[in-house]
DNA sequence: AGCACGCCGACT
DNA sequence: GTCGGCGTGCTC
């Protein structure tokens, strides 16, 4: 009787035999309800072994195999199979990752959009007028259009430089060959200017949204009709790089340096660099765009592995934004503002144009504290300060949502005059509101957006110019066009200026910069101030010049003298326990093991156990063990081996760890 | 991961 | 005398 081999979603490395008296080769790829343990699971047919390790008396017959679903491709299963590999995830885990939820429970795809495919008869509805193309982008789309098979292709331009029309015209040209587009998108909630976009430009086109926010029956609809070959287009957020494409032509990743891609938590794979891998898999274009690459991907457009596309100026007539920073240590500062920046926005207000406060922190104040006795709002679960929330009087802890009413009196000496230090988005709404009593102020932050309606309202205020001044953080930044903003005042950026970890001057330098780009993308010029105590720095001179290749190249050297990726590669090996002795004492161990391999470890270098920079999250106590080698194949090799070893390891039970491979966060 | 089996403390 | 703690081991 036939066997079939059946990968598993449990955190086993290996696969499980079954009988199937019906199966045969084309079962490979299809779902499958199987027998296990007690009770059931679902699972996915990876092969059909001509015999098994096992006995075969011990073998159950599976309970159902679903061939109403397409099977999914061999191409694909060659892509789990690398995530699981390159992540050192167990197989059957990537790919209950990668399976839309409910997939199982799925109906065949709805033929009734048959004819909205690309039949070669459907004459398309009459399409806009092209916009005409820049010299930059007529250059880019040349140079790229003359290269065949895979190439990996990085399109740098500032944001406004039209790097959306380069993707919309490879897209088409995939289009027209029969081929289908994946384009990843860091936030599909922040990019329905995007989505709408593509749908206009291809109104013939079948287009699928893949991401996280999809209701499960749509996210498997989507799925499969991205594997039935239905969909020519799926646009998506990280996830949707695991949708199967019959006929790919093009692989597109917008923003690619936003740290979105890299998933957080339990399998922490990077998009980007999976979508990378495909289009070489499958001998095709994979086009990164970015107004501040990544390192690694400048990095990589420098020693020839990318193939850089630049687009040097603003597509429309609006110029860059002037920017320029203020030195906060020569002038008195007023709850934060300094002078400059006060009459920037006394001045903007007074033309009837919108101006953008930018602060990167939420709530009023980031810490309440006694000053008699030095206690401070402390997060009982977390090693972090509770933020004062004035608006509903509450204490909040950002990390694990702990709250409390603000006390009217230090909890520990009895003092009233207990104050909020620092300040935080409400607190610079709440200032604006006493120096400009007439102006309209709107906060932008995920308190103020708390709903998607909730933002999508905000938006449709500040696009009918109903309102003045906005405050706002991080969530400002993304992807929207604010044709009215002309000025953006920053607060706050030097916190991140001298951060521990090597790569808060890239996320600052890109943060910024994408910040800035908000000013004056219409008519209107744009001016960016940004308040810091250290004008002189080399990042904040290469942001006044718009520099990003000075930036990076700085940054690089600093990283090239460090060992710091990417010239070098990292894992880090993480755990978390009631208790920090038991997270160290693991890593410990594991180290203990990693040293047995002496040819491996003067390869690799393994770092001492270290308490993560936030140390306790959520009543827990969390370590990190990092390792570091000079080639990437050295880093895998020596992972794939101590790994097994540290599987084998018996922690105490309410020990969990994790591996994650290139992590973003060191 | 679940979910069993399997031996040692405080309770109807 | 039992209910239940979580240590260990298995799942084709």
């Amino acid at each position: 009787m036939p066997v079939v081999r059946v990968a598993l979603p449990i955190p086993l490395p290996q696969l499980f035999d079954y009988l199937a008296e019906d199966a045969s080769a084309a079962d490979i790829g299809h779902c499958v309800r199987v027998p296990f343990g007690h009770g059931e699971k679902s699972g996915l047919i990876l092969a059909l072994p001509e015999r098994t390790e096992l006995d075969p008396a011990r073998l159950k017959p599976v309970a159902y195999i679903q061939r109403d679903v397409p099977a999914l491709p061999p191409d694909w299963i060659e892509l789990v199979e690398f995530t699981a590999c390159y992540y050192h995830a167990p197989l059957g885990e990537v790919i209950a990752l990668a399976l839309p939820p409910g997939l199982r429970r799925a109906k065949a795809p709805a033929k009734r959009r048959k004819a909205k495919t690309r039949a070669p008869d459907d004459a398309p509805p009459p399409a806009a007028a092209l916009p005409t193309l820049t010299a930059g982008q007529a250059a880019a789309l040349a140079t790229c259009c003359a290269a065949e098979g895979f190439a990996a292709w990085l399109l740098a331009g500032v944001t406004g430089s039209g790097k959306t029309e380069v993707y919309l015209r490879l897209a088409a040209n995939a289009l027209a060959a029969g081929k289908q587009v994946l384009m990843l998108v860091p936030e599909i909630a922040l990019t329905p200017q995007l989505e709408a976009r593509v749908h206009d430009r291809f109104p013939a086109a079948h287009i699928v949204s893949l991401h996280s926010a999809l209701a499960p029956g749509a996210r498997a609809r989507g799925f499969v009709q991205a594997l039935t070959g239905e969909a020519d287009i799926v646009l998506g957020t990280r996830l949707a790089v695991f949708a199967p494409l019959p006929r790919p032509g093009l692989f597109l990743i917008d923003e690619e340096h936003d740290a979105s891609y890299k998933q957080q938590e339990g399998i922490r794979y990077s998009a980007r660099d999976l979508a990378i891998w495909r289009a070489h898999q499958h001998g095709v274009a994979v086009v990164l765009g970015s107004a501040t690459p990544a390192l690694e991907s400048w990095r990589h457009a420098q020693d020839g592995r990318y193939r850089l596309l630049t687009l040097p100026a603003r597509a429309r007539a609006a110029a860059l934004p002037t920017v320029k920073t203020v030195d906060t240590r020569r002038c008195r500062l007023d709850e934060g503002f300094g002078p400059q920046l006060l009459a920037a926005l006394a001045a903007h207000l007074e033309r009837g144009e919108q101006s953008l406060v930018f602060l990167n922190r939420r709530g009023y104040a980031p810490v309440l504290s006694c000053p008699a006795c030095g206690w401070v709002s402390q997060c009982p679960h977390c090693s972090a300060n509770r933020v004062v929330h004035l608006a509903d009087r509450r204490l909040r802890c950002h990390h694990c949502g702990a709250e409390a009413p603000i006390p009217r009196a230090c909890p520990v000496c009895g003092n009233q005059d207990i104050h909020p230090y620092g300040y935080g988005t409400q607190r610079i709404e709440a200032k604006l509101k006493t120096l400009f009593p007439s102006a309209r102020i709107l906060r932008l932050d995920r308190d103020a957006a708390r709903t998607r309606a909730r933002w999508e309202s905000l938006l449709a205020t500040i696009a009918a110019g109903e309102a003045d001044i906005l405050v706002g953080t991080q969530m400002m930044a993304k992807g929207h066009d604010f044709p009215l903003l002309t000025l953006v005042g920053v607060l706050g950026a030097d916190a991140s200026l001298h951060a521990a970890d090597f790569r808060a001057p890239e996320r600052l330098f890109q943060q910024l910069m994408q910040v800035g780009g908000r000013a004056g993308r219409a008519e209107l010029p744009g001016e960016v101030l940004i308040q810091t105590e250290y004008p002189e720095h080399p990042l904040y001179r290469c942001l006044t010049r718009h520099d990003f290749a000075a930036f990076a190249a700085l940054e690089l050297d600093a990283r090239h003298a460090a060992a710091f990726p990417p010239f070098s590669f990292q894992a880090m090996l993480k755990a978390d326990a009631p208790q920090l002795a038991d997270a160290v004492d693991f890593l410990r161990q594991a180290r203990q093991l990693a040293a047995k391999y002496a040819h491996a470890t003067s390869a690799v270098r393994v770092f001492d156990p270290v308490p993560m920079r936030l140390t306790r999250l959520a009543r827990r106590e969390r370590a990190q063990l990092l390792l570091e080698a000079d080639r990437r194949a050295a880093l895998q090799d020596f992972l794939s081996r101590w790994l097994e070893e540290v599987r084998a390891l018996r922690p105490p039970r309410e020990l969990r760890w994790q591996v994650d491979v290139d992590p973003l966060e060191v």
